[in-house]
DNA sequence: ATGGTTGCGGAGCAA
């Protein structure tokens, strides 16, 4: 089972490209992020005849999630337990037995601010989310644009990031908190060049000196992690005229 | 410290 999680940044902008993509990398699941589409203007029937399913939970302008999947799509759910938040940034699906969370963190703006605290109490709410999901779903993944970069070695230049958005020791708690659920991060099971990064910034050509941060993950419960064979980041759509600033990450597990 | 770019929506915010 091939799962995949991509943040398109607008997939009115990027469907062709994620059309080309589900043709050539046939994954069974690809998580979307950042859709930036009302649920009326999602293109169901663009997917339909590439043969994927979806579910999709988006809102004019900003954030939205969505789920792709070969297979049908399962008990899906949009909102959580305490959290009542209008921004779209959260859809769970079952797959052909795997529970498929999908995440689009908060980006937390900075340091300090008032979206940082969103960001730490949003992370907080989800953490226990999952947990509960756990306890239900032996196969479970969790995956999406983290907006948090695990370690230094996901940050081109660790100096420049250190305590700043999507690096800072706060961030990285939240994070343990939910790896500490028994979740593990897919891409750190293998061999992995050094400077691997999952997102770059558009400004100051980022991408061409490869300035970027590794923050979209696709992390797998104990009964996945044991049949993961694979997790890569594919760069190639970064390279696309008018990419997403966000690549791919794709994970294999065998059944 | 600032700026650099993209998307949305049609100015300025979010990332």
């Amino acid at each position: 089972m091939k799962i995949a999680t991509w943040n398109v940044n607008s997939l009115k902008v990027r469907l062709p490209q994620v059309l080309d993509w589900l043709a050539a990398q046939q994954p069974d699941v690809l998580a979307l992020q950042e859709t930036k589409l009302t649920d009326d203007a999602f293109p169901v029937e663009a997917i339909r005849e590439a043969g994927y399913h979806c579910v999709y939970s988006g809102q004019k302008t900003y954030n939205g999630v969505a789920i792709l999947a070969r297979h049908e799509l399962l008990d899906p759910l949009t909102d959580i337990d305490g959290l009542d938040d209008p921004q779209r940034r959260i859809l769970a699906a079952t797959v052909d037995g795997v529970r498929v969370i999908n995440l689009y963190v908060v980006n937390g703006s900075e340091v300090g601010s008032e979206k940082y605290a969103y960001k730490l109490d949003w992370l907080g709410k989800v953490t226990g989310f999952i947990a509960g999901e756990m306890k239900r779903h032996e196969k479970l993944v969790v995956l999406g644009d983290f907006n948090i970069a695990p370690e230094d070695r996901d940050v081109h230049d660790p100096e420049a990031w250190h305590e700043k958005i999507l690096c800072s020791t706060p961030e990285r708690e939240a994070l343990k908190k939910i790896l500490d659920l028994g979740l593990s991060d897919c891409f750190r099971r293998f061999e992995q060049p050094e400077q691997s990064f999952s997102w770059w910034d558009y400004r100051a050509a980022g991408f061409r000196r490869n300035l970027g941060l590794r923050i979209d993950l696709i992390l797998s419960s104990p009964a996945l992690t044991e049949t993961c064979t694979a997790c890569i980041i594919d760069v190639e759509p970064r390279r696309l005229e008018r990419p997403s600033d966000h690549a791919p990450v794709v994970a294999e597990f065998v059944s």
